[in-house]
RNA sequence: GGAGAGAUGGCAGAGUGGUCGAAUGCGGCGGUCUUGAAAACCGUUGAUCUUAACGGGUCCGGGGGUUCGAAUCCCUCUCUCUCCGCCA
């Protein structure tokens, strides 16, 4: 959510910004600054007439003890009235205020200087590649055969069990999900980030304090008898930690690492994007989670960024990094980079990660504030990425390192799998 | 699932209708003393809306009600704890 104070300060600034993000957001803003108006004249107004009723009260008190009957009881007259117009007062305010709210959450963060504009995926800046593409030859297997042949990833048996979407790993494949999980979180360890295991399972005031509710309920699993909400990623549990959290001024940087397996009903996808592992409604993801003062968040996320870029190219998969355009961007985003990596065997590039700064977007929405160093109260920066998603990466895995017959496992994963060949 | 108890400031914990945003203790911050620290002592210390400012309003788990007046009484929801049952 954007603060009122810059709707009301700054309009045109943030109209021209959300231009970037080809969203014409002029009406609603003139709209919002209206009812923001509104709200402060009625605001004033009741509140002096709370403030009459408070004195009479008072009043009435001294009336009683000096048992002087006649004088409260017209003084209890006053007050009656008072309180009429007070509720009548209240009740416009709360309809002004739910509208500006409605309103309010209809508009996306503002983009930050450096996104380029652009309208589609097509529009993304690619900044950063890395790591040689290599040469598979004519017996080259997309991933999903290569887990057949060898007998790793069970996509059928995953439908007799639940459903589409819904892998069961076996053997050497399970192993090398436990030993990607475990290789991430100690990587990220090292870099300082505390992990946690947060529940998988969150409540409706978490949905929404990082956006997923109420709008992209649908992209949810939801658990009814409960009303508890399946985690998309662990940003939802992990950044919520923050939520109603007000941090003291020496209690930053706050790194956060977490693995979770992630939902997704995914509605609506189909055709080869969703072939194999390329997108799934149940999979595993390590996540780096940060919040920072203001003034440091741009810092933090090119730290991010080449932490990310580190992993991937530790693992020798060739990859690219995107500097998303306006219009690729996601709703709360300031900015993003996505991180690819390309399957050489599909030949395409896959997303693996995505690396974003919120700035106070989540943080307004979570009440997540920070006291600053003369002791005010300020909004902080929340940041995050994917350090990293597995299937996408596992995909690439298969392909890239497919040889004679057998994949190799990377040098870095060799201690983690204990093997050193799919074979 | 059954029975009972409870929800108050960063924490602990008083407050059962009138000036209570709330005693007290701990913690935090500032100071005195000290070469420094500890101890002791003194002071200070919630959030939020509104106002140029003075000031004013709201918040004692959430929502509703009674009353001139509610942390305190009533209704309702949620959550937590204890005991029993079940159980990885």
């Amino acid at each position: 959510m954007l603060t009122l104070k810059l709707l009301r300060e700054n309009p045109e600034f943030v109209i021209s910004k959300l231009a970037v993000k080809n969203f014409d957001a002029r009406e609603i803003v003139e709209k919002i600054n209206a009812l923001d108006q509104n709200r402060r004249a009625l605001q004033l107004e009741l509140d002096t007439c709370l403030s009459e009723q408070k004195k009479k009260a008072a009043q009435i008190g001294g009336f009683m003890k000096e048992g002087k009957r006649e004088e409260a009881d017209a003084v209890k007259t006053e007050v009656t009235a008072l309180k009429a117009r007070s509720a009548e007062i209240e009740a416009k305010s709360e309809e002004n205020n739910t509208e500006l709210n409605n309103l309010l959450v209809l508009l996306p963060n503002i983009p930050c200087d450096q996104v380029p504009e652009g309208k589609c995926a097509e529009d993304n800046v690619v900044v950063k590649t890395g790591n040689e593409i290599p040469e598979l030859g004519e017996n080259k297997l997309p991933h999903w055969e290569l887990a057949k042949k060898f007998d790793i990833i069970d996509f059928d048996l995953g439908v007799k069990l639940t459903g589409a979407g819904f892998p069961v790993y076996k053997g050497k494949g399970a192993r090398l999900q436990r030993a990607l999980i475990n290789f991430f979180l100690d990587y990220n360890t090292n870099a300082g980030y505390q992990e946690v295991e947060p529940p998988i399972m969150v409540n409706e005031a978490s949905g929404f304090g990082t956006g997923q509710l109420p709008d992209k309920e649908g992209q949810m699993y939801h658990a009814t008898a409960d009303n508890f909400y399946l985690v998309p990623t662990a940003e939802v549990p992990v950044t919520n930690i923050f939520r109603d959290v007000i941090l003291a001024n020496n209690e930053f940087p706050v790194k956060m690492t977490a693995y979770t397996p992630c939902f997704r009903r995914e509605a609506g996808s189909y055709g080869k994007d969703v072939r194999g592992l390329n997108r799934l409604h149940q999979f595993d993801k390590v996540e780096i989670v940060r919040v920072e003062k203001p003034e440091e968040s741009y810092a933090a996320l090119d730290e991010m960024v080449a932490h990310v870029e580190s992993i991937v190219k530790a693992l020798g998969l060739p990859y690219r990094i995107l500097r998303l355009c306006g219009g690729d961007m996601s709703f709360t985003s300031a900015i993003t980079y996505d991180f690819e990596v390309y399957s050489a065997a599909q030949e395409r590039w896959l997303e693996i990660s995505s690396v974003s700064n919120f700035e106070s977007y989540q943080a307004n929405r979570l009440k997540l504030r920070y006291k600053d160093a003369d002791g005010k109260t300020q909004l902080a920066h929340t940041l995050n990425g994917s350090s990293l998603a597995l299937p996408r990466v596992v995909a690439a895995l298969l392909e890239n390192y497919q040889k004679d017959g057998k994949i190799e496992i990377p040098e870095v994963l060799r201690p983690y799998t204990g093997f050193d060949y799919i074979d």
